[in-house]
DNA sequence: CCTACCGATCGGTAGG
DNA sequence: CCTACCGATCGGTAGG
């Protein structure tokens, strides 16, 4: 009888190309009207699924942390002990990021745009998985094989950043060396270095 | 008989504000309006100085690159030689941007907007910086006081992307663990030790 | 540097 | 989910 899909497809539908605009030209840079081309609907009609731009926003960045809370324990997993398994996971992580960069890109803006907002909401979220990170780095620290003068949180906080901010600007600076933008993996390789040889002793 | 001030000192006061809102508010999020108003004028006399809102995102990038062109030189000749050396001028390097970190943020947002021509931008203002760090980087390598495995290219993006971040993002995550956004000292250094522990052997 | 003004687009509502 | 429509604001121009 109606025409209306099913709630959640068409809210999902909106939500990725949402993210996909706010990730390339910013909330304040994408009009609602772009986004309803974008699906292919009229913007009342996008605007019946989600009462208001600002709403669609919050829809937006609430997806990007519950998506995350939910795959970082598999990443998680991972790591136990040793440099190995550090590396390998923390190379996961940055793959994880990097195979998705436009949630990378929302986030990042996200935080720029309404930092204290989204501090308190990334707090919220992803406290528990970094308890648990600054908790294996302080048994390293008491084991002898983490370097003693790491600062748990700070150094978390860091790598996040270092990821996060890698994978949005995609090799940013790739180019200040040579033209080619669509090979970021000494980028990484080099994070995952830094991360690694900053962290253990010997 | 004119009330035109001289054109340097306006210019430079739309650019200030300009400046300001671009970093909060990105530039799809700032009016021409707006900056206009911040500054005190009317808008069709902000585009009399700049033909155009691009013109003078443009203008504002434009200064921050000439700026920074300027100032790195005093910061760079600092560091010579050793870890104390590095650490020292590293810290530096952060302060400096830390004492403004609109420039960080407008540049962030930048490489977000418009990657491919701020990484073309950036190249063309800071290569010449960056070959002096990554020669000094080889030169320890051959000394055996720098770790064998850095990439001098990809370590110096790596940092320039950390300092940037941090900076930009004026502790993100500092709330991850406290309420406490007021300090970011702690990621700072966390920063620095991380940047030095990973270049230098022993 | 200002007043006056432009067409286009903005986010959003009425009503079905 | 659509058509029709709203006042407000957008970037920008004319002309002085």
């Amino acid at each position: 009888m109606s025409n209306t899909p099913s709630p959640p497809e068409m809210r999902d539908r909106i939500l990725q190309q949402a993210t996909r605009l706010f990730a390339q030209r910013g909330y304040g840079g994408t009009s609602v009207q772009a986004v309803a081309d974008a699906v292919g609907i009229r913007k009342p009609s996008l605007l019946y699924w989600f009462p208001s731009k600002d709403a669609l926003r919050q829809q937006v960045v609430e997806g990007l942390l519950e998506h995350w809370k939910r795959e970082i324990p598999t990443l998680m997993a991972q790591a136990r002990s040793g440099h190995d398994r550090f590396a390998s996971t923390i190379t996961a992580l940055v793959a994880y990021f990097a195979a998705e960069p436009d949630r990378a890109r929302v986030m990042l803006r996200e935080v720029l745009d309404r930092p204290d907002a989204t501090r308190a909401l990334m707090a919220e979220h992803l406290r528990p998985w970094a308890t648990v990170v600054t908790d294996y780095i302080r048994m390293g620290q008491e084991l002898g094989r983490v370097h003693p003068d790491v600062d748990p949180e700070a150094y978390v906080v860091m790598v996040v950043t270092m990821v996060l901010s890698t994978v949005a600007m995609g090799g940013v600076a790739a180019s200040m060396f040579d033209g080619a933008s669509d090979q970021p993996d000494p980028h990484i390789t080099e994070l995952v270095r830094i991360a690694r040889s900053s962290l253990f002793l010997s």
